[in-house]
DNA sequence: TATTAATAAATGACTGGTTATTTATTAAAT
DNA sequence: ATTTAATAAATAACCAGTCATTTATTAATA
């Protein structure tokens, strides 16, 4: 018996019960709290199970977060900034090259949007903004001024500029831009709640270039 | 002072403290909880309030449901059977009208489909869908096989027929069924989530024309 | 028709479990 | 020795689901 004492009284002694990780804690945070958000749900999701992910108490969060919501909050604005930075980004490449059609800038753009919403863990965010719009409708708000504004303007320029110098017919740009990028959405929703585990993926490229395809040259013989 | 309660005793004796409502419970039980489901989320929603809703008390809600879970099983099923119902219509009378090309029949799908889920009450079901899918996996199981499958079904028909009357250039049938139907979700989420109250919508039409003309007709000049 | 018994519908106080957040305390690091 | 990071345990609120009780309605009986 005592044997067995000393043993666990060496291991307490060998492992230190916790260990200091100053510099990482809220990111990683937050990526137990996107598992557990996309896995349950917000509301279902224990504080306690983030906490462990990240390898940490649940008390311990609180010493980074202030709350669950602002858990939620800094994880949507985490997503927000990069998707914001390199959609402008590209829009500030437009026009760099002349030779460039407006479809192929178009394509470029879609790709990249495409490329980003299908990896999974961007594109559990706009499930997440879906289904807790009813509770926290900053979130969709915040989402809709720092992304959905911004690639809109975006796109609505490339087509703009393919409509005035005449390599796209007049078409209602607004409307068509909706035509366009439905199919991200669409794509993410098949995805991330319909798709059946197994079943073959269709690849981003397949997808939108079709999509492209039928966009600009129509479905009609 | 006794004024006043004599007067509540008279109220009190008037109204009855409860009334038999024998028929339709489940049903404005139903609608209580669509409502308090779209704005709480599923998991924050009260039973109390959805009674109250439907004029009853929390204990009754269980003489008709057996659970929470249940009453949003049962919601689900009940949004579902019209849907299916009327698309199965849609694709018998297909082939009716030899005259009538397979763009108009899938116009007049599209037209169907759509003003079915922009109409707020049957359009918060997929958003909750889409919330819940996490927590309850039946639920996209169950509407994929009983809404989109059926749907699908009906426009690859159409659309194969088109493909195959020379009526539509060979496109990949599969892509182009999504490509066509993403307008309709793109459309539910951006009422249901990031449309701002007292923005204008787009109307129903002016959507599936647009779309429909750039399906078929393509953006380039 | 009036009275009374039986049944159906509805209630609301209560229980038990769950979990976000707070606090007192302890251990590591410097 | 002091500061910082972390913990574990306590607190407090919340809410689904139960159940003993009450009230309305209906039917049977006199």
């Amino acid at each position: 018996m005592s044997k067995i004492i000393d043993q666990i009284k060496d291991v307490e002694h060998a492992l230190p019960k916790w260990r200091r990780r100053p510099k990482c804690r809220p990111d990683d945070i937050l990526d137990g709290a996107l598992k557990e958000f996309c896995l349950c749900g917000y509301a279902r999701a224990r504080i306690e199970d983030i906490a462990n992910h990240a390898g940490l108490s649940k008390g311990s969060v609180y010493l980074y977060f202030d709350s669950k919501e602002e858990m939620l909050k800094a994880l949507i604005r985490r997503s927000v900034t990069p998707i914001a930075l390199s959609l402008t980004e590209v829009a500030g490449h437009m026009g760099e090259d002349k030779e460039q059609t407006c479809a192929e800038i178009l394509r470029k753009m879609l790709k990249l949007t495409a490329t980003r919403f299908l990896d999974q863990k961007t594109g559990s965010i706009p499930l997440l903004i879906i289904g807790e719009a009813g509770n926290f409708p900053e979130l969709p708000e915040f989402y809709r001024d720092e992304v959905i504004e911004v690639s809109m303007k975006a796109i609505e320029t490339v087509i703009a500029s393919g409509v005035k110098n005449g390599e796209f017919r007049p078409i209602n740009i607004k409307l068509a831009i909706r035509s366009l990028m439905s199919i991200v959405i669409m794509q993410v929703i098949w995805n991330g709640v319909f798709k059946r585990k197994g079943e073959a993926t269709i690849t981003t490229d397949e997808l939108i270039n079709s999509h492209l395809d039928l966009f600009l040259n129509g479905a009609l013989a």
